[in-house]
DNA sequence: ATCATAAAAGATACCTGGTCTCATTAAGAG
DNA sequence: CTCTTAATGAGACCAGGTATCTTTTATGAT
């Protein structure tokens, strides 16, 4: 597993190299810490991880991998923003308001309704902001057990 | 239409009366000013509008306002956040990215097709987050004349 | 009308997340 | 290997918002 790891960090860098960026050792750093997360996660996460590199650098580095990208913003239900790793292309996000997990939904099928929408409305669409907050299957599992458990 | 905007005024401070909160001359203040308001305005904006009051102040009732319904936050494209005299009830926006102008899309039929694909994703649906960018009429309307006179 | 009490205000310190400036370092193209 | 330019790090700064504490004020009970 940590060799996948490694195979991911590396594909990252390269997405930055494909677009003219230089390949840095504090940039090789945050790939790889990146690469070994697995939920979405904050600046200051990224900061905890990496305390050697300079602040601006850590917010550097997001913004970049964001354009790039390599990472998507997550807005949580309370308004803090977290990254994560990103499917590229546009999708939304399942966040399980439980235990915080998130799940992409690719086909992003609410486009043609929301075209329509607009459209009624005399307005010319170009974008939209979706997230989708819930409970994820095995929150809503135990959630159930444990109504039953209290019956 | 003065008399208008106090009369909206003050049907904004009975609802924070009727949810239990006094009606203090601070909050009267904001009341006058966000009835005023005919656009999405931040915090700053209305600080600079009322220049007496003190900078929590600001803060407090409009969190309060929020709470109780009055106003919505408006996420703009950018990122920055706004607030809105709102309808009460779930909506959404249409954002003009062009004249900041916002519409809001009162019925929400979204709800029952992101009900199908969290359901497909063994998701319990609790809630959503929707901004929506574009043109509105009239500025996608002075867009094309401008490219014909272009021409 | 007075009073007691709890809520709210205001001043101000603090916090989080992020940008700007500027001097220094280091990719990487030639 | 050298040169150029991008990138880094330190640190000041900023925006938007919260916490703490003391003083003021709205309101309900007398
Ligand atoms: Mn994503
Ligand atoms: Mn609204
Ligand atoms: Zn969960
Ligand atoms: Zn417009």
């Amino acid at each position: 597993m940590r060799k996948r790891v490694n195979a991911l960090a590396e594909q990252l860098l390269e997405t930055l190299e494909q677009q003219g960026y230089r390949s840095t050792s504090p940039r090789r750093a945050v790939a790889q810490v990146i690469a070994n997360q697995d939920k979405h996660f904050t600046a200051e996460n990224l900061r905890e991880q990496l305390p050697s590199l300079g602040r601006a650098t850590i917010f550097r580095s997001l913004k970049l991998f964001v354009e790039t990208g390599v990472l998507c913003r997550v807005l949580l239900e309370d308004g803090d923003l977290h990254y994560q790793l990103s499917h590229r292309g546009h999708h939304h996000h399942l966040l399980c308001v439980e235990c915080g997990s998130s799940q992409d939904l690719l086909g992003c099928d609410i486009e043609e309704l929301l075209q329509q929408t607009s459209a009624s409305h005399g307005f010319e669409l170009s974008g939209h902001w979706l997230e989708v907050y819930g409970r994820c299957r095995s929150c809503s599992k135990s959630e159930s057990s444990a109504e039953l458990a209290a019956v």
